[in-house]
DNA sequence: AAAAGGTCTGAAAGCGCTTTCAAAAAATTC
DNA sequence: GAATTTTTTGAAAGCGCTTTCAGACCTTTT
């Protein structure tokens, strides 16, 4: 058998076939070589405008889209950047993604989204697998990979990171100010007269989780109230473990009329939690979120939330 | 300047370089010509059992992973499938995107994600970008391409598409039954005694939003309750459309004890509308939604809705 | 007016892999 | 044991593009 794509032979058929229109094709049509073609597509080198109107001429009526296949390849560009995202369906990193879909496709790049699902080995195969489909550049939006290893990584493409602080060549990291955010929202709920505030947190190897405990916890300083760590429940980020660690907490029996999720997902389990025993939200217990969620606003009664600039934070990665 | 990547000469270094191993390095070390190697991996040909062995222990000892552009260029499938989808972060589709993940994943095949916006032309140039990167196949969520150029583009890739149900040649479509489920929600408000049952329509350009609308009349026919007009609510499939909605027909004054929105994120904009008037829920209306999102199992008070298998619809594609 | 320097351009050599083609080796046959 | 047929195998030709290299064509210098 023939090649598999050179079986057709093209040169005769010409209009409706959008598909394999080559640069050869082009450089044929336009009287020119493909090196000059290539140099104009490019703009790697200095063409006489006569050749280049003539290329453009012949691109535009053969319709002539570069196979990104052949330029990667061929030791160029891809043109497409890996995105290693943690879970494709979080409603958190959803908007960022949409961000850096924006954005990237703004600037010409196609995102290739890969998820690690929060797992370092699963995240270093992900980023092989970029790798070897040879993208560009590669943003990691958090994660559990190591710091080592995003460095290494950086040594032979460019990096973007978000949720880290760490300075390296070719790395750039992206921070939110987690500590920040929850001690706006746990101030926000002491100026509202609240002493006793439960907090719901999140993974505990999860950096922004921490940070976000500690925020809290210096909130309490600043006001003088003493922390207490029977108020704090233990949650996973997602809906259902911010049910159960409210279901955990309301059994202690410990009084709290404030509280105050490390995000959205669970503060809306928590909110449900509360429901079940009948508790109004905000009249027995405030709650307050951790992320700005569009869902979260559609609550009933709306959630108060700290902001995060998901969105941006892709677009500004991209 | 020479090659780019050709530039530092790789034969000398070997370990720790996890990057350029090629597939002539592996036939070179396992003493076999590269047409050897290359048979073995796509298991092509029979190839003698010795030979078999040293190439897969060179594979192994020097890491070698295939370049999938490479694969790609020179005629074979690239193991990537393109996903065209309408945002990459709804919380709808969100979850059928990870059950295609997982699903290719398991094959071996890499998900491109593209999102069409809802739009026509938009979609059509993310399948051609599709096809320029030689993905092997072509998954469409929905969408609101034409079903001729779905058809035309069936003519080059295998294509699969949900949501609408039409028969040609390599393209294979997934069809959820909206009508029914829209049927069985409506059925069961009124099973619970409500007769005055208001509807919130999504898109009417959007296929699955009349099929919703037609099963909602069904079952009012079915059950002897005249249809009322005044009783449907336009909305656009998100939470603003139906808490929008869900005013405008409060202003209308009809009077309405139960409520059924086309969608989840519609339903929960009619929550929150109703609660700012005042009006409790289930008590003064019943709210039902449609897609069973996780996030509606956490609202207060948790959705009715009908179970959308987005999640296996998207395995199923896959 | 000849030599030197630029500016364009095309031919050709890959990039890493698949696939054909035909030769080599092994297994059958008569 | 020679003639066939059947495996196995390697060499070589691409896939569509980029990039080097050197030749062609103009300008500038002495």
């Amino acid at each position: 058998m023939p090649n598999r794509r050179a079986s057709a032979p093209r040169p005769t058929q010409s209009s409706k076939d959008t598909g394999p229109v080559t640069l050869s094709m082009v450089a044929k049509a336009a009287g020119v070589s493909s090196s000059t073609v290539s140099r104009i597509l490019n703009g790697t080198a200095a063409v006489h405008e006569s050749k280049s109107k003539a290329v453009h001429e012949a691109i535009a009526k053969l319709g002539f889209v570069p196979n990104p296949m052949a330029r990667g390849l061929a030791g160029g560009r891809t043109l497409s950047i890996g995105v290693v995202t943690q879970s494709i369906d979080s409603p958190f990193y959803g908007v960022a993604l949409r961000g850096i879909e924006d954005e990237l496709d703004r600037a010409g790049y196609s995102p290739l989204f890969v998820s690690g699902h929060w797992n370092a080995s699963e995240e270093a195969r992900c980023i092989d697998m970029l790798r070897s489909r040879r993208v560009d550049g590669i943003i990691v939006l958090t994660g559990r990979l190591s710091d080592a290893a995003l460095k290494a990584t950086a040594k032979q493409l460019p990096v973007v990171a978000t949720g880290r602080s760490l300075k390296a060549p070719n790395l750039f990291s992206l921070h939110f100010d987690n500590h920040l955010g929850a001690r706006l929202a746990t101030q926000h709920l002491i100026s509202l007269g609240h002493r006793r505030i439960a907090f719901i947190a999140g993974n505990a190897e999860h950096p922004d989780a921490n940070e976000r405990l500690k925020g809290y916890q210096s909130a309490l300083e600043e006001a003088g109230i003493a922390f207490d760590p029977e108020l704090i429940g233990q949650g996973l980020f997602h809906e259902e473990s911010g049910l159960l660690a409210t279901e955990r907490l309301l059994d202690t029996r410990r009084r709290f009329t404030a509280l105050f999720a490390a995000n959205d997902q669970m503060a809306l389990g928590a909110c449900l939690a509360l429901h079940r025993r009948g508790l109004l939200i905000p009249g027995d217990v405030a709650v307050m979120g951790f992320d700005d969620l569009s869902i979260s606003r559609y609550s009933t009664p709306p959630l108060s939330t700290i902001h995060h600039p998901a969105y941006e934070l892709g677009q500004c990665a991209a």
